[in-house]
DNA sequence: ATTGATAATGAAAATCATTTTCAATAAGTG
DNA sequence: CACTTATTGAAAATGATTTTCATTATCAAT
């Protein structure tokens, strides 16, 4: 099997390539949705019947760390991962959340425009409070259709 | 006293004016930090000894509710909460987050440009993705300076 | 002001996501 | 193949938040 971006960076990193590894990172690559440890494990039951849940979160720390996942936190308790889009598997995007339903949609509008405001954003932040900016996320709020109800 | 908006929205909603209330409200108004559930429950403490931390977080669910109050998730595990920035006490603003020390600082730069590429993105993501947006949150993670060591 | 209905409170127990511990297992190296 | 050590899975521990329930405080109506 060809060696991807993110086992490269993981064998850098001195770490090994193992079978709930390679699992969960195909779980990720498959899914276009923004499933929490729990889900990820529920699917990987399925191929793997002994795999752990204690596994999949060490092993989405680990690609939080390596920088292959991102980790989000949209308020309802658990935290959901998804690929990092710089790779082509997935494109920058942000969120759309429902407050109602807490289902979450992605959405690419305006992101040249969005971008070049936060490269300049990121660049007065990173003078103005010394601060280093690795990463930024946008999350809107709000009701989605079906939980828009005439009140 | 007079009656403030928050007190206003909450008699609207039926609720009473309470002490735990009141004194939550007070240590929200007089904070420049982000402070936890946890947080405001050792502040409440030195007024008010015997208030409970579920009442600390059930005032702040319902300050959410109503609107007074914006909840925060950082990634470290807890809630934070902040009076909601439409009215004066606080001017909109958004958040740095320091992923190794958690430290949390609030920037206003380029709002008004902000401000204006979020109206536009609202409206189409309303029309678009048929969502009602209520608000929206721009966090930036990276290093402050304390922490951006040479390695 | 007093009363009465009921919303709000506080303490303790329960829940839920996540982390830690530790003995057993599997990866990569020589 | 054998060895060193990272990784795993199960169970227990943790920590934030929620629920339960008996007691107390608020507010509207007397």
């Amino acid at each position: 099997m060809k060696a991807h971006r993110w086992q490269n960076r993981m064998q850098c990193g001195g770490f090994r390539r193992t079978h709930p590894r390679e699992l969960i990172m195909k779980i990720l690559k498959e899914t276009d949705k923004h499933p929490s440890a729990e889900d990820i494990y529920i699917q990987a039951l399925n191929v793997n019947p002994s795999i752990g849940l204690t596994t999949v979160y060490r092993t989405l720390d680990l690609f939080v760390q390596i920088g292959a996942v991102q980790r989000f936190d949209f308020g309802d308790g658990k935290a959901r991962y998804e690929l990092t889009d710089n790779p082509p598997e997935k494109e920058h995007h942000h969120h759309l959340i429902c407050m109602k339903c807490k289902s979450i949609v992605d959405y690419t509008d305006f992101m040249k425009e969005e971008l070049e405001l936060m490269k300049k954003t990121e660049d007065a932040l990173s003078t103005q409070h010394q601060f280093k900016i690795v990463h930024h996320t946008v999350h809107f709020y709000g009701y989605c259709r079906k939980c828009i109800s005439p009140e």
